[in-house]
DNA sequence: TATTGTTATACTCTATAACTATA
DNA sequence: TATAGTTATAGAGTATAACAATA
């Protein structure tokens, strides 16, 4: 990818640079690099470590389930459980109570991995947020969450 | 896709919604559907859109210069201008100065679809922006401006 | 009949490699 | 030799449709 930083136009028309769609497009992508960078020490990408998090609470969960609160369908869910579960992360069971479903649930190694994956991806954000003051970054994160929130 | 509100957890782990990553992806494609339901009626997606801002800078570019302003690689550029020119928007010459570059322009038509568009997008990005207070909206495109900026 | 997991398939986006014409 | 444009191809990521098992 040959990202350059945008030119000002002389024509009266917004700087590309002002794009929202270009700017969140590019801040996801340079974040994914860093998170990326980071974790694959550790053999995870960033939607596994998402998932890893997800399947550790409490309440265990199918994978449809699972699938919601990660934001992909379950088609693709499949696939990600596949790959946890090759990993030795993540164990699947047909749920007893409906065996139409599928219980996802950590292994040991899974929650140990996940603990230091979660480290690992918490310095990463702080590194890639590092530019800005603490107040804009705090700002940042609360535009996010109210960005992306399902509302009614 | 499924998208869901994402759930606290009660082991301790950060809350999804709390994840760089996710928000950052998760906003991006909650813009990417407003701006291309905005788009769809004058034939343009978001992409082309901001390919028809490029070029209608008082410098003509060539191809490889417009896909470094757009963050493209020249075989993506390859398309993009096929797809200007299908439509009736750009045209590509040879360059006399340099024989190996296009320069590519836009024709009238693309210099008026452009004008329509741009009160498009920016309607669009002020719906999306909408649920934010002023403050935070600016707060927000201040910190994706720096975050998205290639430093040294 | 509807739901969950699964597989196969297709479509978009993007990146890589190789070719051509020009410098 | 190196550069700009082009083409072909392959790899992610994601979505749709259809099927099996179960409710």
């Amino acid at each position: 990818m040959t990202s350059e930083t945008p030119q000002t136009t002389a024509n009266g028309i917004d700087q590309l640079s002002t794009r929202l769609g270009y700017l969140l497009k590019h801040a996801h992508l340079r974040y994914a690099e860093t998170s990326a960078e980071a974790l694959a020490p550790l053999g995870l990408n960033g939607r596994e470590l998402a998932a890893l998090a997800v399947l550790a609470e409490d309440v265990p969960l199918s994978q449809l389930e699972a699938a919601g609160r990660l934001g992909v369908d379950r088609t693709t869910m499949v696939a990600l459980v596949d790959t946890l579960e090759a990993k030795g992360l993540a164990e699947r069971r047909r749920s007893p109570l409906d065996r139409r479903k599928n219980v996802v649930q950590l292994t040991e190694q899974g929650r140990t991995l996940l603990n230091d994956a979660e480290h690992v991806r918490l310095a990463a954000e702080r590194r890639f947020l590092a530019p800005l003051p603490e107040e804009e970054a705090e700002a940042l994160l609360r535009a996010l969450r109210i960005l992306t929130a399902i509302e009614s």
